[in-house]
DNA sequence: AGTGAAAACGTGCGTAC
DNA sequence: GTACGCACGTTTTCACT
């Protein structure tokens, strides 16, 4: 389980995973070696997956996003199965999430530009038969939190 | 400019921040030092941003996401600078997307459960009016790719 | 069990070649 | 681009509560 000391030092992390443990410590109230004993603990436990660099999408040539919404032809085990499969062979659909309502599935996809798009929903309808609802490009990022609300967790 | 070696170590990093330049080095064929002066390099030029750690959404408690879909009321400038400030205020909402079509925004929300909808809800429609076109929560994440696609950049 | 002080360790960085 | 050495931050040990 996890106290509030915890949390307070993922929430540090999140933000900056190379904050020394030395500042951690002086915002937690902790010493760095009690610090150290805890982040391990938490990475051992799984609450801390890995670190990563955060890249400017932009800066690196993938400026545009497209969300795209897909109802499935039919709702067999075969079909969804397919459909993951060809989600996940095409790296430029960085996230799918099966939803509740009439639409089933939402897939953010990330491109060099807008004319990229119809190369990939090539790619997607030539691996799986689908019903493309509706695509729609981002036009601007109006917030992007990119750290979890961790003072509102249960 | 970036060259493929660059967007190699660029691709190591938003996978494991943590890579000993060692490893690196041996992946992209160039000395560890040689690597510390590109990655440096790199993030002065802002292509990395910062080092994040990665957290278990369910683990922390928060396992439940909800898409929202937004139209607006009217779309004058003091509408939208408004509407920004009030996602903005409200943690749980991840992240906001102004979006060509019909509806004009989508908001991931994170929450420790759907019945936590209706309080991040109520604190939307008490700081602006806004119509709610729709709330989907997620049922299963198909897939998260949480890395870019770098090969496939312009 | 968990803490803090201090010593040991390893990695990354700067200088020299 | 390689080799070395220093410096820094992290990790471990240990005494203690």
């Amino acid at each position: 389980m996890l106290n509030s000391r915890d949390l307070a030092i993922l929430d540090i992390l999140q933000r900056d995973s190379e904050t020394p443990l030395a500042e951690v410590g002086a915002r937690v109230h902790l010493s760095p070696s009690a610090c150290s004993r805890r982040i391990a603990h938490l990475r051992e436990a799984g609450y801390i997956k890995r670190n990563v660099a955060v890249i400017d999408r932009a800066k690196v040539g993938l400026p545009t996003t497209v969300f795209v919404t897909v109802s499935a032809r039919t709702h067999s085990a075969a079909w969804t199965e397919q459909f993951r499969q060809a989600v996940a062979q095409i790296p430029e659909v960085m996230e799918v999430y099966r939803l509740t309502g009439s639409i089933d599935y939402l897939l953010r996809i990330v491109l060099p530009s807008v004319d990229d798009y119809d190369r990939v929903y090539k790619a997607l309808v030539a691996r799986i038969e689908m019903n493309v609802v509706c695509a729609s490009i981002v036009m601007e990022t109006v917030k992007s939190a990119e750290s979890l609300p961790l003072h509102h967790a249960g």
